[in-house]
RNA sequence: GCGCUCUUAGCUCAGCCGGAUAGAGCAUCGGUUUUCUAAACCGAGGGUCGCAGGUUCGAAUCCUGCAGAGCGCGCCA
């Protein structure tokens, strides 16, 4: 990576390890606290460091004058102006602005790839998010987790990884069973007999629609028809349907997954008995009894003897069912026997987004993964906190058991693709979030989707502008007649920011919060939009100036880098950049 | 009871592998349009960072305890 953040700090490091290798500072001293600093609302240069107090604090010779060795050598760094440092010790860089716009030049040698790394070094990954069962439709629940792991992916694939975004389809076990009975009962439903639905099965009336598809197709044959190939077939034809339309609606904000892996083909080859033997042959098994839960509704329990995962051996505070007592694996067990399928794979790592309800499962689950990779880390697990809808000041109301989950297709109805795809990503997964369906829908700066198109849509008409005029019309083949000196000190601000991408981009990757990127499209577009606004009071401030050639040219550089990184970042999150709105 | 996650301005949230005076938007109040998009901008007020200790040059950030909220806790997935 070459962007100005990554080579002051690569620098500093490397001065760093020769301060050590000068007996200067002692072995405390550590490399990865050094801080760079770039966009705090305290600092006072360009970028600002801790790099001087860590010296101070890992000093052999106290008496030893840092400051001035300091000054010293970082005069040496051709791209840094000037530096200041604070009482307190923090270092305060100046950029040459030649150095600056130099790197901004290099924003259009390759604009479609700016920011993007190969850190990943074309590694294979596997994201694996959403895999809600194939049950009922795609609802808020699924939401959130679905877009993080489609940004994730995409994030992953800028920093140059070789990403396989997955979908476990759970087409097997009792929930399918009572789906193909809830099925079987709308079915005979059109044939004119009465049915009522039971608590515990699928009351939701996308299943009157699937039934309709069998009855035109076979009328009434199943009535009479074996009971054991009846069931089959509802239970196939019930997920085959679903899962058709569980894509189309995932389609509707622009997810598609490259795998899908059904439940059911882990069992039929076996890979829970690769996952068993694993675990016989580190002892890692045993019949016993559990001890009884201490929830709420608990009376029905009673002591039962079932084969145990010692998962208390490894992260988990206790030990974990693998089989039912009447000798089924546990739905836990087929999972493991999926992860060693992944694994297998010979991917570099896993990653799972889950949903907050599924939190107590994690350990269990990082632990049979370190046993079936044999490495600590291999998984990581993302979660995401529920999202609660608000509609004109009040929550909306969910049942599960009433069905009345409010569906991926009406929300997408109701706000379209970006503002979904946006604020289901702009704050961190693991924090509960209220979206409020009114305020998404405002064209103000209320909405932070609007806000940020509209600086693209600003910054477009400029460009555009520009191209009215024979000399402007191509001025990136004139790149190097450029003059700095006309940037104003909010132009330079905006540039930092701009140059920042490349960095915040492998930040986000490394921490996996694509939040991140949002707060910095907020915060570069308020700069853009204040920065505009100047441009009315003050005419020096404007771009386009057809008396001054260089000027111009200069200001069109700028504003034409700020659209590619706002359509680099826009890219990321899988949102549109209009021209005009 | 145990485990995990969360608690920052009236509201919605950033900031968290320790760093300078804790930031933004909304809401409230007051300003700015003959101009490249005012669907925007500028300014003001607003904080015991859940509480209490600890670690240190320095804690919203790390550790411990406590309180509150959410999720989960054997034959559901």
């Amino acid at each position: 990576m070459n962007d100005y953040l990554s080579i002051i700090k690569k620098d500093f490091i490397v001065l760093a390890e020769n301060i050590i290798k000068k007996n200067i500072i002692d072995n405390n001293f550590n490399i990865d606290n050094i801080s760079i600093d770039y966009n705090s609302k305290s600092k006072k240069g360009d970028i600002s460091t801790n790099f001087l107090i860590l010296l101070r604090n890992n000093l052999i010779d106290k008496n030893f004058d840092i400051q001035d060795f300091i000054y010293k050598e970082i005069d040496k760094f051709e791209y840094i102006e000037r530096i200041e440092i604070s009482n307190s010790g923090f270092v305060n860089i100046f950029f040459q602005t030649n150095y600056l716009f130099k790197k901004l030049k290099e924003i259009f040698i390759n604009p479609l790839n700016y920011g993007n790394n190969n850190n990943g070094k074309g590694h294979k990954i596997n994201i694996e998010f959403v895999s809600a069962n194939p049950t009922g439709p795609i609802h808020i629940a699924h939401i959130r987790g679905a877009v993080l792991g489609d940004v994730l992916s995409s994030i992953y694939e800028k920093n140059g990884y070789d990403v396989t975004r997955e979908y476990y389809v759970n087409d097997s076990g009792s929930q399918i069973a009572i789906l193909g009975d809830s099925l079987f009962k709308r079915y005979t439903e059109l044939n004119g007999k009465k049915i009522t639905i039971n608590s515990n099965e699928y009351p939701g009336e996308y299943l009157i629609d699937i039934a309709k598809k069998i009855f035109d197709k076979d009328g009434n044959k199943w009535l009479d028809e074996n009971l054991e190939k009846t069931k089959k077939y509802f239970c196939q034809f019930a997920v085959n349907e679903i899962l058709k339309n569980i894509k189309l609606d995932l389609k509707l904000i622009n997810i598609k997954f490259d795998k899908f892996t059904n439940e059911s083909d882990i069992i039929v080859d076996n890979y829970i008995d690769k996952v068993f033997n694993l675990l016989k042959d580190q002892k890692l098994l045993y019949e016993g009894v559990l001890d009884k839960p201490q929830g709420e509704d608990q009376i029905e329990w009673e002591p039962r003897k079932q084969l145990l995962f010692k998962s208390s051996k490894l992260l988990d505070d206790k030990d974990r069912p693998f089989k039912k007592s009447n000798g089924e694996w546990t739905y836990f067990a087929n999972d493991s026997a999926y992860h060693y399928n992944k694994f297998i794979r010979n991917y570099k790592k896993l990653i799972n987004i889950w949903g907050a309800d599924h939190i107590g499962y994690i350990n269990r689950m990082k632990s049979i993964v370190e046993i079936i990779s044999g490495k600590k880390d291999y998984l990581y697990i993302k979660t995401c906190q529920i999202v609660r809808l608000i509609k004109d000041d009040n929550f909306i109301k969910m049942s599960k058991r009433e069905g009345n989950f409010v569906t991926l297709k009406q929300i997408h109805e109701h706000i379209g693709s970006d503002a979904i795809r946006y604020f289901m990503i702009s704050s961190k997964s693991e924090t509960p979030m209220d979206l409020n369906l009114n305020k998404v829908l405002e064209k103000n700066k209320d909405n932070p989707v609007f806000y940020c198109q509209y600086a693209y849509a600003r910054a477009s008409s400029v460009i555009n502008k520009s191209k009215e005029f024979d000399k402007f019309k191509n001025f990136i083949d004139n790149i190097d007649k450029f003059n700095i000196s006309s940037l104003s000190i909010y132009e330079w601000n905006l540039i930092l920011k701009i140059l920042s991408w490349p960095y915040l981009l492998n930040q986000t990757t490394h921490l996996m919060q694509p939040h991140k990127i949002t707060n910095y499209l907020e915060d570069i577009c308020s700069d853009f939009h204040s920065f505009w606004n100047r441009g009315k009071d003050n005419q020096s401030l404007r771009i386009i100036d057809e008396n001054h050639y260089e000027k111009t040219l200069t200001k069109l550089i700028w504003i034409d880098s700020f659209r590619i990184v706002l359509k680099r970042a826009f890219d990321v999150i899988g949102i549109d950049a209009p021209e005009n709105m």
